[in-house]
DNA sequence: AAAAACCCCAGTGGAGAACCGGAGTATACT
DNA sequence: AGTATACTCCGGTTCTCCACTGGGGTTTTT
């Protein structure tokens, strides 16, 4: 029930490329790194897995790095999630567990649950957490006077 | 987002327990392991900590066993879920990692997933499971004939 | 050609999950 | 009282996976 490091990495180097989306420009994973403490040659793993998952693209090359592949608003919190953790490989074999009443009764209340919780992470988009981030900020500052 | 073996092996013996709730004797370890199948020397560790996170009640000796502490109905996936997977440790110390403003608008939004998922879970007692399961089982009897 | 970036593959260390085993203790039955 | 039958507690083992590191490559810009 705990988000993985990897996810929590992953979210928060997008949403660092979807605050610098408007520019235009490829941000390095240095770049990512550094603004968000992570570690730059595992960052680099993650956004591979993205780039695969079609969220981000890359530009090799001096001058290179990576950016969105589609508008934050486009990308759902679901849908990083499911690129990182997902593609449990459907091993084409049959399942050997002898699946019982009970054992698929628990299942599907476990689905269910899990449903329940991806239909959140559907409605939030990198946009939205942008825009959650940046009110806060203004609250924290208007505290401050 | 996987159900842990733990916590299904525990399910299952729980609603083993709990179709046998009715005769009021205890149940023993071996047959709960056998009938679900369940390595007996683990599901011993599972039910410790059930009986500590007062889920079922044991009675030592001869014609000893374990209890469910309370009716069926009374009794939701989600406390059994909390009680063995739960209770990370509330370090007393300050957790050093530097919170930014990123750091915890995405922790929001897993909380509010996870919340999600517990309210489901929340509404499914023991009892429901086994409805469930017998209402599934009466049906497989209908298509048979 | 050299520098700056991504790309790929491989390995490592630690932690936790899933078990297993043995010695101890309470209870019931005879 | 004694024995069999259960739970109780504590420890160890094996295995897998996560987080992370390293060493090469290749592509692009200057």
């Amino acid at each position: 029930m705990e988000l993985s490091c990897k996810s929590e990495y992953a979210i928060l180097a997008l949403l660092e490329m979807a605050t610098h989306y408007e520019n235009g420009e490829p941000m390095q994973i240095r770049q990512i790194a550094l603004q968000q403490k992570i570690p730059d040659r595992y960052l680099e793993q993650l956004l591979a897995t993205l780039r695969r998952g079609g969220i981000v693209k890359s530009q090799r090359g001096s001058k290179g790095g990576y950016l969105l592949a589609r508008e934050p608003r486009k990308i759902s919190i679901f849908e990083i999630l499911e690129c990182l953790e997902g593609l449990d490989v459907q091993t084409g074999e049959q399942n050997t567990k002898p699946t019982s009443l009970d054992n698929s009764v628990v299942s599907e209340i476990w689905q269910e649950a899990r449903q329940a919780a991806n239909l959140v992470l559907q409605n939030y988009s990198l946009q939205d957490l942008c825009e959650k981030r940046d009110s806060r900020k203004q609250l924290d500052i208007m505290y401050y006077i």
